[in-house]
DNA sequence: TTGCCAGAGGGTACTGAGTGCCATAGTGTC
DNA sequence: GACACTATGGCACTCAGTACCCTCTGGCAA
């Protein structure tokens, strides 16, 4: 029943927009009443979205379940979660991107729904974080920043009308916040003895994000 | 008008909660005609956030007309601008902020307002960011960052209930956006010389973060 | 003065989302 | 057959938001 309201509501929305379609139209073409509508979908918007409910649960057991780790891989983890839903579907996914771009109340939507993703992240990064210094604010700016590059690598490839693997843009934009916020430990593959130092020499003027792109080089390559 | 809408909005909202309260409660206790209402403010929820148009103009036209220095910078200052117009009323601020947190439509409605302060500072990023590698990325990333951090330190100021200085913790924490993501020129006070070398030694299993630190202070003592 | 215009505000009626309440049908149990 | 329990439909209502039209006011020109 979900599924089938979801789908005459999406091909509506498609057809003759979505704020031109109303509920009534949706449950006319479902075949079902008005009220049942609303028992499966808290609003019209939430038809839009009808797998990220799921979806969110799934990453919140994950990081429930989530070992000790790099904290910041297992959130860039947790977001390849949600990037997996969309690769699940890729037509429909690029079709609701195409939708929710035209419609403010769908971006607003959007927006509250990946609030809560990023909450989720929060949550659990604030916990791994909570006896280092200023680790709240960290768990915020990590969580914000992971979001931040997984949207970006998401939409560059919905863009593309979703040809090709969506994990390179995703995992290539994660790798950048990994990169910067993450703890060395998982990136040494050939387990690295506690005490190995590294020395960089950068020019003093050059900007930060350059040296700590030289440093993980030079830690990558061990 | 506007002030009187609004500040009859308000009151009813703190006295009987947002949702309790109707278009018709405000007018009538405004003494205006219903339709005047939605003449001065699109939606209801817009009565709460009055002077949010006028920031984000503000913000706008601080970005267009900043100069080429070092652009985290000039992003953070942005942000300073927004916790200027919180700063400027702290009673109003903070009942306003404590409605918000209880009522979900509220928070929806701010995260579209946020989202437009980011998009600003986005857009202004990635034109300065539009001849180096991985521009728009590092653009959403560090907007995005600059946001999460401003608002952790407004929050916390909002939480104590609007004592002391509320610039305090926001520059702190967006000293330590800047501090991962700025470039080096602008926090070597003392001109250093552009040939300068820093040599840094860390364990190789350190946290990248306290990498970063480590940098930082070390650039900073110069 | 009269006529005209413009702009601010008020009033009315309408659409459509979302809710509460109750009725009904199907299903399994004792 | 009586009984629950659940899923669904139907009806009526509230309220945000919009379209349209009205009134009032002040100014300006002939």
């Amino acid at each position: 029943m979900r599924e089938v309201l979801a789908e005459a509501a999406f091909q509506l929305f498609l057809d003759r927009g979505f704020e031109q379609t109303t509920v009534d139209d949706i449950v006319a073409r479902a075949g079902v009443g008005r009220r049942s509508f609303f028992r499966y979908f808290p609003s019209k918007e939430d038809a839009v979205f009808p797998d990220h409910e799921r979806c969110l649960a799934d990453v919140t057991a994950f990081l429930d379940g989530a070992d000790g780790g790099d904290p910041v891989g297992t959130v860039c983890d947790a977001a390849r979660l949600v990037l997996r839903m969309y690769a699940a579907n890729p037509e429909f996914s690029v079709q609701r991107y195409r939708l929710t771009r035209e419609v403010p109340g769908l971006r607003t939507y959007e927006l509250s729904v990946v609030r809560r993703y990023e909450r989720t992240m929060t949550g659990y990064l604030r916990a791994r974080f909570a006896r280092e210094r200023d680790g709240a604010l960290r768990a915020e700016v990590i969580a914000a920043s992971v979001v931040a590059a997984h949207n970006n690598g998401l939409r560059s490839w919905l863009r593309s009308g979703g040809e090709g693997d969506p994990y390179e843009a995703v995992d290539h934009a994660l790798g950048m916040v990994r990169g910067v916020w993450g703890s060395a430990d998982e990136r040494a593959r050939p387990a690295a003895a506690e005490e190995d130092v590294i020395v960089m020499v950068a020019p003093k003027g050059a900007p930060m994000w350059q040296v700590v792109q030289r440093i993980e080089s030079a830690f990558g390559e061990g």
